[in-house]
DNA sequence: ACGTCAATACGTAAATATACGTATTTTATG
DNA sequence: CATAAAATACGTATATTTACGTATTGACGT
């Protein structure tokens, strides 16, 4: 038997997925929760570990992936399928990094989350074709491999604030030259030559939201 | 009896809401829909107009809101109800405007949602408090009463790809003056001073996608 | 201890953007 | 048809950005 620790804050889709999981034979949904908070205490709750977590990204509290980071630190042997619509190339490498065992879109059909389950346990790992695919993507992408300083990205989260130059020296209390250095080398790291491409990387990056 | 034709593209989503409106009592699912394709199909197959349509806003083809559209202008009797976690500004405006009857966050909790459907029938509206409020701020956010003309939109759009003033005008075969009087125009109109701020507008107005 | 790299800073020249003004033509709208 | 609004265009002055350089300091790893 497959026990099964679910994760999502949209009650209808929890819902949802306990019953079709629930139908499916071999799976059993041990516990569910709302939040990271449900989580963790659910967990610490159950008799027995889980065999598999399904965990979904945005969430009130804690994100999918630090639920995740935190499971691999603290129950390595539980096995983590991430089951989200999230595909913000800052997640995605982010959940590769942290090697979670496979990633499915919420539109997947019933039996593809059920083939991953089935796969992760035999001790494979699923990832869904358009995930596979925008992994493939984001390792290809040469923007994604470009390394960006800290202060490099605080220059950014700046300017994409809508502050100029001129108030972003102020702010950090450094010359506007150093502000355009800055500016100039990030242009040339990512071969970009506009500002609105510069927001673009950034939203894409995970390094300002909206 | 309170016939329900539901649209979304989350298999497991739709489930859910399946599950959950037909334990409800004087609810009753009768058709669903991975897609505006299928949304019409089916009611085009069933022998009576359903009471009313829960409607996704995020699908593979038609968005929800070119169906509660259509279905205002073909089905005026059917009740809308909207389902999403889309809350971008453009199209929260859009939704006011076709005359939706509710609008449901998708992490509301089935209650919320039953109460929603029932509030509708009985001739009312029901709007999510989260929604609710983003209708308010929509409203009295000035930078939305602002009316930009077309071409000030087509500027922006060229902006917010990272073209230059130079190459707009080139695109556009006019002079890059004009380009220049009609950023300024822009900028002036929407109380900006710098052209991130300018992107998170058009973001927030829907005049961009990422 | 040495080398590398990030962060800091400055200078200068060319290119661009912005802020003012004004003006003509086209398009909507009453 | 008349009027308003939008789209077009130009000039000039200032501010800002970008693209080249160069250089010092401190942190980190080997």
């Amino acid at each position: 038997m497959i026990d099964i620790i679910l994760v999502d804050d949209h009650d209808l889709f929890r819902m949802g997925t306990t019953m079709a999981l629930g139908n499916a034979k071999g799976i059993n949904v041990v516990a569910q929760a709302a939040s990271g908070k449900e989580f963790f205490e659910a967990l610490q709750s159950l008799p027995n570990e889980p065999t598999m977590a399904l965990l979904d990204i945005i969430l009130p509290d804690l994100s999918g992936v630090e639920i995740a980071r935190r499971l691999r630190a603290e129950h390595p042997d539980m096995l983590i399928l991430m089951l989200s619509a999230e595909t913000a190339e800052s997640v995605i490498l982010e959940l590769t990094e942290i090697g979670v065992d496979g990633f499915v879109s919420k539109n997947s059909p019933t039996e593809e989350i059920i083939e991953a389950i089935n796969t992760i346990v035999e001790g494979g790992t699923y990832f869904a074709k358009d995930i596979a695919r925008l992994i493939r993507d984001v390792c290809n992408a040469s923007e994604l491999r470009v390394e960006l300083s800290e202060r490099e990205q605080d220059i950014i989260r700046l300017c994409c604030d809508g502050m100029h130059a001129r108030d972003i020296a102020d702010k950090l209390c450094i010359s506007i030259r150093t502000v355009d250095t800055h500016k100039t080398n990030i242009f040339r790291k990512l071969g970009i030559d506009s500002s609105m491409s510069l927001m673009r990387f950034a939203l894409r990056r995970g390094i300002i939201h909206l």
